[in-house]
Order: C-alpha cells, then structure tokens, then sequence
RNA sequence: GUGGCUGUAGCUCAGUUGGUUAGAGCAUCAGAUUGUGGUUCUGAGGGUCGCCGGUUCGAACCCGGUUAGCCACCCCA
C-alpha cells in the first residue's frame, strides 16, 4: 500500500475549515436570496462541445477531460487508437473523450439558459456556488480545483441591474465586516480610448495591458503596449489617461472632455454617471469608486465592469464582473444580454483570517459536553442530553468513562463551550455542575433546571 | 507548457568536509494525579532519511535518473 495522498491542487476542507467557508457561503447567499435571486446547481461535468472554444485557446488547453469508457471493448479498440492518433496531434476525439470537468459557471450557466429560454421568467436572476475544475498548473491560491460564487441577471440591459450587484458586494462585505472600495469603469470607454489609439481592434491589447497595471506598475504596462504594436504616441495617450485622479466627478469631467465627442465614449460615461447617481444602497461602509484603469482580463464584457477590493489588506481582488451583450448567442439562442458578479470565497477566506474577523460562535459546533463519570451516572446523563437535544441544543456525551482530564481536552479540542458533570454525588442529590470551559466559572443546577438553562 | 526550490518520526524542522546505534520541538500514550481542563515534571512508542541506480571501505549527505510537493512565468479565480 502507497502512502495515500491527494491529487495534486485539491484540498481537504476539516470540520473548522468548513464551518468558516460555510460562514462565508451563507452569508453571501442570503444576500443573493435577499435580493430576489434564485439557486442554480449544475452537473460537475459538461459535454466536451459545451465547453470547448470558449474559454480562448489557453482555457482549452486547461479544460479537465474525462476518459471514456468501454475503450478496451474489442469493437472499440481500432476506433480508440484512431482517436487517440488524434489527440496526439492536438485535437479531440469524441471516440475517446466526450466529456469534461466544468471550467466555470458562467458557460453552464449560459447553456441552461439556452436550452431553458422557453420556460424562464425574464430578465432571470439566478446565483451558483459551486466547485470547478482547471488543469492549471497550481500554485499560491491557485488550485485544480476552486468554488466559484456567481450571480447573474440575464434577459434585462436595465442599469438598475447594475446598481443592485453593486449593493449585493457592498452588503455582503458589509456582513462580513471588511472594508471593501468596489471599483467600477465601463468597457465603452476602454472602447473609446482605443479609437482614440489606432481603433477597436487594439481593444483587446490595450485591455489585456492595462488590467495588470496595480500588479506590474506603469512602466512594464508601456513596455508590454509596445510590444503588442502600439506606437509612441498611442502609448502617450493610454499614460495619460491612466494616470486620471480626483473624485468620481472630477474623473468624469475630465473624461468627458476626452472622448465626449465619441458616441460609445459618451455612452459609457452616461452609464457611469447614472449607477452612481441612482439612490445609493449601499450600507454607508463601502465606497463606490470609479477606477478608470480598471480593464478585467475577459474580454466579453461590454458594458459596466466592477471589482472589488479589501482595504488594509495586500491580497488583490476578493470580487469582480460585469455586463456582457450576448451569453447565449453561442448556443443558438442570440439576444439575451446580462450582467453577473462573482465572489472570491478562498481569497475572502483569506482576508477574514488575516483580519481576525471570523465570529468566535463560527468555530463550534456542540455547545455542551456531558461527562461520562460511571454507568447509573451517564445513563442519567443521556437522558438529560436527549432532553437538551429536543430543544435544539446540540450535545453530546463522552464515550466511554475516563479520567476529567481526558474528557476536559476532548471539549477544549472541540471548542465545546460547557461541560455538564454528573458523578455519584450530583445523581444522588440530583444536581449536575455546568461548568463554562471559556471562564472556568461553574454552577449547580438541579436536573429539572437544567433543560430551561440558557446555552 | 517553461523555469527555480524542497522531499528526514503523525506535524514543523535540525543533521558538521561522507564516518559507530539518525536527533529536537509539537502531537500521541502511560505515570506523578481514583472528582475538576488548557500548566509542569518523568517515561514510552513511533524512521525503507520520497523511490531506483551509481561513486565509495563506508551515503540522509556526493552524482545520475525518477516521482511528489511548493514557488514563479504564461494565464487566471
């Protein structure tokens, strides 16, 4: 027997571990529901066909397959070595692969849609927390295989739409207790600047540089636009723009004297302008704030792009979307545009770790341990715990009888907040000791108090 | 896919220019302690030094291969 192991960039997720993702996964769909959002769950695995060619060349390659069976079936085997001659040479064989792990929840989403137009109520909101898969090579905080947390509203180009994702991020943060500045731009001006830089179809480029400028700095952003074929003087336009500051207002103003006189320019600014003239829902915690360099790598946005970012913490985006015009058009249902937001569950994860800000109650699960001092004792104890039990309280008793010593390491490693001691004198007098294992305090409660006691 | 670093006890890691029987801390178990924990003290168990080969009188240590993990790049969450 080989040491077990697990397969390379998963995890295990341990008692403590899942109660604080739960915490986080709960908190963020209640907003969702509390929004008028609606769950959505789909199978782990796709057709190959659903997946492939959207994801660009790199996400391809990235796409877990998963084998066929029957392969070794003697009417299949000349068929197999003919797909397989196939996948040597780089392409699929639906003889020997036709199915793949899911690499998102945006394209499933977009396939259900598809398939389901007929019979959903528009525009469709709908949330998805789920695991996907990628067969990236893993590294920190990039793993094989990840939760995403997704909230879409497709069917509705209504900024209104915009305006409630943004307070979904601000009060979900504001739950959690982080500090967030939820950053907004519109792809329209990106748009715009690239007219204004050799025309729409340097879009991609100018996009693809600029969203790395926080992490690589102003100079290797000029760097890496030259080398993606911009000249001296584009490059001077993007520089000057990025390096835009003030309010949202001022920004605004000064874009409006750049690329007003571009009809998507000014589409873009317009749409800006009205999100964050819309009365406010946010908490009064977070910010809004108009970051004109924000780009997102993806490039089937079009419209409003958000991002979000914790403040006094170094970890980069813990959030981000926006609104794309066509999700379904790829499968032959073309005219339902949408706008989504995701969650970064392991980077939020990270940052209420750092911060210190997981609720104490998080931690435990049972609220009272009943020792186990003897055979008449525990007996009497089980029957108390039962009762306990019937009023949602959840305990339990020790499992066999031990030393206190063993039975007072045992709550402390299960974070159990009391401990219910009954031995020979309490049966007899019938009292049981609740002792506070957090402040050592301890009282003496008859057994017919003992259910009413506020755990 | 490309590059760098690391594999020694359940976990975190020492291990001298290659030299007797490979160590520590934490964890586990037992005792000090037969009714009150997180402290302390004593003791015990626990190892194919990732795997295969080579050099050598002798390898955890040097060399080659292999495998696994981590980190970075590309890309992304």
């Amino acid at each position: 027997m080989s040491k077990p192991s697990l397969p390379q960039g998963t995890r295990d997720f341990g008692p403590d571990i899942v109660r604080k993702r739960a915490y986080i996964i709960d908190s963020i769909k209640k907003v969702f529901e509390l929004y008028g959002f609606e769950p959505l769950e789909t199978p782990a695995m796709e057709n190959l066909d659903t997946l492939m060619g959207k994801y660009g060349e790199e996400g391809d390659k990235l796409i877990f397959k998963i084998l066929n069976n029957g392969l070794s079936d003697p009417k299949n085997i000349d068929k197999a070595k003919a797909a397989f001659e196939n996948v040597l040479a780089g392409k699929n064989d639906k003889n020997l692969t036709e199915r793949a792990l899911k690499y998102d929840l945006t394209i499933p989403f977009a396939r259900y849609v598809a398939m389901n137009h007929g019979q959903l109520t528009f525009p469709f909101k709908r949330y998805q927390v789920q695991p996907v898969w990628r067969a990236d090579r893993p590294q920190k905080g990039r793993y094989r295989e990840f939760y995403q947390c997704d909230a879409d509203v497709v069917g509705s180009t209504s900024l209104i739409n915009e305006v409630e994702l943004a307070g979904i991020y601000d009060k979900v943060f504001a739950q959690l207790n982080i500090p967030v500045e939820i950053k907004l731009n519109n792809r329209k001006i990106l748009a715009a600047l690239a007219e204004c830089c050799g025309g729409s179809e340097k879009m991609t480029d100018i996009t693809v540089a600029i969203d790395k400028l926080d992490k690589i700095g102003i100079e290797k952003v000029q760097e890496e636009l030259r080398q993606r074929g911009l000249n001296e003087q584009q490059v001077d336009i993007i520089t000057q723009y990025l390096k835009i500051e003030g309010t949202n207002t001022e920004k605004l103003d000064r874009i409006k004297t750049i690329f007003g006189a571009s009809t998507t320019g000014a589409k873009g600014i317009e749409e800006l302008e009205y999100i964050l003239g819309y009365p406010s829902s946010l908490s009064g915690k977070n910010e809004l704030v108009v970051d004109l360099t924000l780009a997102r790598g993806l490039n089937y946005y079009t419209g409003a792009i958000f991002e979000v970012k914790a403040k006094h913490v170094t970890i980069g985006s813990i959030g981000g979307g926006g609104r794309y015009d066509d999700l379904t058009g790829l499968f032959g249902v073309p005219g339902i545009p949408g706008v989504g937001i995701s969650f970064g569950v392991d980077r939020i994860y990270d940052v209420l770790e750092e911060l210190k800000l997981f609720p104490e109650q998080v931690q435990s699960g049972t609220k009272v341990l009943f020792f186990n001092l003897g055979d008449a004792e525990s007996k009497k104890a089980f029957e108390l715990m039962q009762q306990l039990r019937a009023k949602s309280v959840s305990c339990e008793l020790y499992h066999e009888q031990a030393k206190f010593d063993k039975q007072f390491k045992y709550a402390d490693r299960k974070h159990i907040a009391y401990a219910a001691m009954i031995g020979s004198r309490e049966l007899e007098n019938g009292t049981c000791n609740v002792r506070n294992l957090a402040t050592g305090e301890q009282k003496v409660l008859f057994f017919s108090e003992l259910v009413d006691h506020p755990f």
